[in-house]
DNA sequence: ATGAAAGCGCTAACAA
DNA sequence: TTGTTAGCGCTTTCAT
């Protein structure tokens, strides 16, 4: 292989079929108007010479890309993945890409992440999370394409919104243990400066807490999110050293709360006899494990197919006006919680 | 928001700051000469007019992107996300964009998304596996830049590899298991025509059963890759079912594993005391579970870094000696066998 | 159905 | 240190 020789252009494609370079765009552009022997002729000569069209020059002649940037967290997520995919999916009939980037629950990483990819010019953003840099805000704004804020409800949004108040999942989850008459309720999160829906949740708990008049100080900060099941077993660990009367605990996913069963486990403490657990986000290990793990379910994928339907939409249309679709998260009882 | 008004471009900031549009372009780019106060004065108007580059047209004029295009079989994957990670991490001190596609374990969609990223001029492919269709190993080859093929040890390899035999790996864990007297051993993977280093560790374990005169046909195929836990734990009933003596099952992955080792707590059956379990790939789940998974850890991120490294020499040297790195996978020993 | 001319926004190359 | 000119590879627009 020669890295060093160049990559042929259209032009070489069109000497080679004897035609010239306009018809070779023609004949890549599916739909177009070229006769069929012209067509196969052109084919026939790209493909000898290993010819790929090169996007950026079409994009930058007309115009426009076929991508949409998608900004998630953490690739190594299923939920958040579970958004993309659907949105994958939902995206490829109109032929758009999509163009993944993750700020690594930071803000100030997503406000730079923002911008490079504002700088590939795409079609449209969609962001996981409604809290930004006030940069952030500002290169969304003026970006002149249409902005999805996910998997949270902003209170001033930049533009469109399809998510879910993480706050109200958890307090749900809070009176449904209360109606239980469990009331020893501790919660197990991440450091609560980074991840904004972790902290959502966690004040969710706060608040559902007091309005029962309940103690609301059993709060373990279990690091910087991502909250991983080691972590969630370690604080399990510290929870039970220094509150033992514990009768349940929320864990800010689910998989910290496989952790936080696993360390229940392994100091034969039985759960939900002695101790109930429940997560967030309705992962596949929390279905699968012994006891199962009471959880609430976003609908993530559901998240990411609104997302791409929105989009095509809005793209359509060309209205300007902003949406919020509003998802309404299920709780799953399951064998974790009495 | 007015979505229909332009991007300004370099010319509009060139105006505003007074100065031509030449010295805007060098004001962007770090370590070029622009007198200080210039600069500043740039970057004032830049911001005031929510310029953002366009790195279509840099790219197209400069004939260079800023990327590296990575192909992974599934963004919801701990292993291959670990990968991209450590690739991220290594290529960022170069200022190179990792540009992410996946192929959904199946190689006529890889040639798809193969050619779809070639269209944006990568500086780099990274690919997942040694196994292409005729095609993509046509447009690797054209592509006249580096490639690595990882997570494999191809017989052919396009160009450079980083991996490791997949097969060996699985052959490790049955002499592990023959050493310890266990002789009935099943396997749990995928359909066998979609995910290659799930096959190859089929073969691995056919080979290793076979050379150690054992019967190596308890097979479940659980469905097209990857396997869930839900399917591993399905496989393991149909499992308990068909073969009920068995003694051991080793599973394609740590998630099918887990799965596995579910639905024999819920028919309670003990691990590893009437029946040892081991998985692949080393998943969080594996460690922290009750009891954790023996498992073969192949250093997913040390994959990724060591990836980055390599690139990082190749793109410096130019170089065109193809360079193949073998990563050596470890056997963990768990709880999950005796 | 095909071609010719022009130019997208930026930067390499050269000039001052 | 800054400016001028030209052109990257493609597609829009207009012509035939």
């Amino acid at each position: 292989m020669d890295k060093l020789r160049k990559n042929p252009t259209m032009t070489d494609v069109a000497i080679k079929a004897g035609v010239s370079p306009m018809t070779v765009s023609r004949a890549f552009k599916p739909g177009s108007l070229v006769n069929d022997q012209t067509r196969a002729r052109i084919h026939a000569a790209a493909e000898e010479l290993g010819y790929v069209l090169d996007s950026t020059a079409s994009s930058l002649r007309s115009q426009k890309t076929d991508f949409v940037a998608v900004t998630i967290p953490s690739i190594n997520n299923a939920n958040f993945a579970d958004t993309v995919g659907a949105l994958t999916e939902g995206l490829k009939p109109r032929g758009l890409q999509i163009l993944l980037g993750y700020t690594n629950y930071d803000v100030e990483e997503e406000e730079r992440l923002i911008e490079q990819l504002l700088r590939r010019r795409p079609q449209a953003l969609v962001v996981t999370g409604g809290q930004h840099t006030a940069r952030t805000r500002r290169l969304l704004e003026n970006a002149h394409v249409p902005v999805i804020e996910t998997w949270d409800l902003p209170s001033t949004p930049v533009d469109h919104v399809i998510g879910f108040s993480n706050a109200q999942a958890v307090q749900v989850m809070v009176d449904h243990f209360v109606e239980k008459r469990l009331t020893r309720i501790a919660f197990i999160g991440g450091d609560v400066d980074r991840d904004t829906r972790g902290l959502d949740r966690r004040r969710g708990f706060i608040a559902a807490m007091q309005r029962h008049g309940l103690d609301a100080t059993r709060l373990i900060a279990a690091g910087p999110p991502p909250i991983s099941m080691r972590e969630g077993a370690e604080a399990m660990v510290h929870l039970l050293e220094t509150a033992p009367d514990t009768e349940a605990v929320i864990c800010v996913s689910d998989l910290s709360a496989f952790g936080a069963l696993s360390a229940c486990q392994r100091r034969g403490i039985a759960v939900p006899d002695q101790i109930s657990i429940a997560g967030f986000g309705n992962y596949e290990v929390g279905a699968i494990c012994v006891p199962s793990i009471t959880t609430i379910d976003p609908s993530p994928s559901e998240i990411g197919r609104r997302a791409a339907e929105l989009l095509c939409r809005v793209l359509d249309s060309g209205s300007n006006l902003p949406i919020c679709e509003e998802i309404d998260p299920r709780l799953l009882l399951r064998e974790s919680s009495i």
